[in-house]
DNA sequence: GCAAAAGTGTTTGATATACACCCATGC
DNA sequence: GCATGGGTGTATATCAAACACTTTTGC
């Protein structure tokens, strides 16, 4: 029978990390995913980059922390927030010595024009999702767990638009798309399928100021009840 | 900045739940979702209906102390398991006065030859998933989330089989999609996805018995490196 | 022969892709 | 005018669903 006993003695430690996406201008002048990672202060592992994160409060939700780390990390809200997965290995804090840490891992996406305001330090620094160095603990796997998770709901769901400011062309939602996925997309076809999706609505406007035809500008559709997802 | 603190005081208990379905026959002869559930024998919702689980052993992992509590509960090894998603609103253990527990809640499926074996008694019993009663704490919508992971995703990988035994018709195949996604199938079609999925092949013998042309039977096809989702 | 399920073939419609082409603006 | 991306149209391939039809057994 379980035994569902005894109060809290012995049971591990509970964290909540994040792993946080943004796309930034990279030296092409094209967009790249980057995710923001703390440099250790302690040991196991001290020195070394990891998910910013940190012990689950009693009297927090677990969502509402790792929005909370969001903040402290780069001073950014979540536009887009979901768990990942729980990683509790028994061995994977490092040592055996070491205590054990069961973590909880959310996903978060925040504003491409957001990314700049975020705090940078000596500890606090982004890095681009696919040239990262050795993390500490498993969060190189983390972060490539929630980067295989991250280009597939892109593309079933609506969450690309959670990059870009409320209005955007379709080129621009097409270069998040582009950015995520790591591939061209044909803009004919892509127009298609937005559209058919019913995700965007025109505003009625244009961008002006672009060497060429003034493309419209689109805002995303409020949702329809229970359609997070 | 996140602190990432000193030791465990404080932090949330953490216990492990597993949503465990079987194929049972039902009174018309069909086979239906059914999952094996434990009373509860003290405070809080003393007395009702409640997931089995317990709290997480230090020396263990999350997904073997899953395999514990269902063999624990039914006797059964499960012949699939996967993390379902980690419960942990402040609020949800009932009264403010109750401790606070963080439920890591797994979803485990076992051979509906097996489930017959499976241990009933007073306080562990089998019911229909999709005709519960009410639960303990918010176990109806955590057995809800696992009912619309397995619909969706029998859809795209290769469960199906784990319900049957080592060689099967693929009729009974069938009769495990049109039993999980609850509507019926076309055979020819369904012969067709099966065939071109891979996933199955045959045996070269054929099931006697029947009280007609008797049907292939095939056996499931060893999973190619990388495939288990 | 007849019933019943196994198993095959064919048609149709929806959807994704490739790609040709026209449109509207800045220069 | 011309370059450049915005935007539209169209042909093709692929795949899922519907359904007619043939096959093979027990009775």
């Amino acid at each position: 029978m379980s035994s569902w006993a005894t109060s809290s003695i012995e049971t591990p430690t509970l964290a909540v990390s994040t792993v946080i996406f943004a796309l930034r201008p990279n030296g092409d002048g094209c967009l790249q995913l980057a995710t923001p990672l703390v440099r250790r202060i302690r040991a196991p592992f001290e020195g070394q980059w990891a998910l910013p994160g940190g012990p689950l409060n009693t009297d927090e939700d677990l969502a509402t922390s790792a929005s909370h780390t969001l903040r402290d990390t780069t001073r950014l809200e979540p536009r887009y927030l979901e768990q990942l997965y729980a990683f509790g290995s028994v061995d994977r804090a490092g040592g055996k010595l070491a205590e054990r840490v069961v973590s909880i891992v959310y996903w978060a996406l925040v504003g491409a024009d957001e990314a700049d305001r975020a705090i940078q330090s000596e500890n606090v620094q982004w890095f681009w999702a696919d040239e990262l160095p050795t993390l500490a603990f498993d969060h190189n796997q983390i972060i490539e767990y929630a980067l295989g998770r991250l280009r597939n709901k892109i593309e079933y769901s609506r969450i690309a638009h959670v990059f870009l400011s409320e209005t955007f062309t379709l080129a621009q939602l097409r270069e998040v798309y582009e950015a995520v996925l790591g591939r061209e997309l044909d803009p004919g076809n892509f127009r298609r399928m937005v559209e058919s999706t019913g995700t965007v609505e025109e505003t009625g406007e244009r961008l002006a100021g672009t060497r060429h035809r003034p493309p419209k500008l689109y805002r995303a559709t409020t949702i329809t009840a229970g359609e997070t997802k």
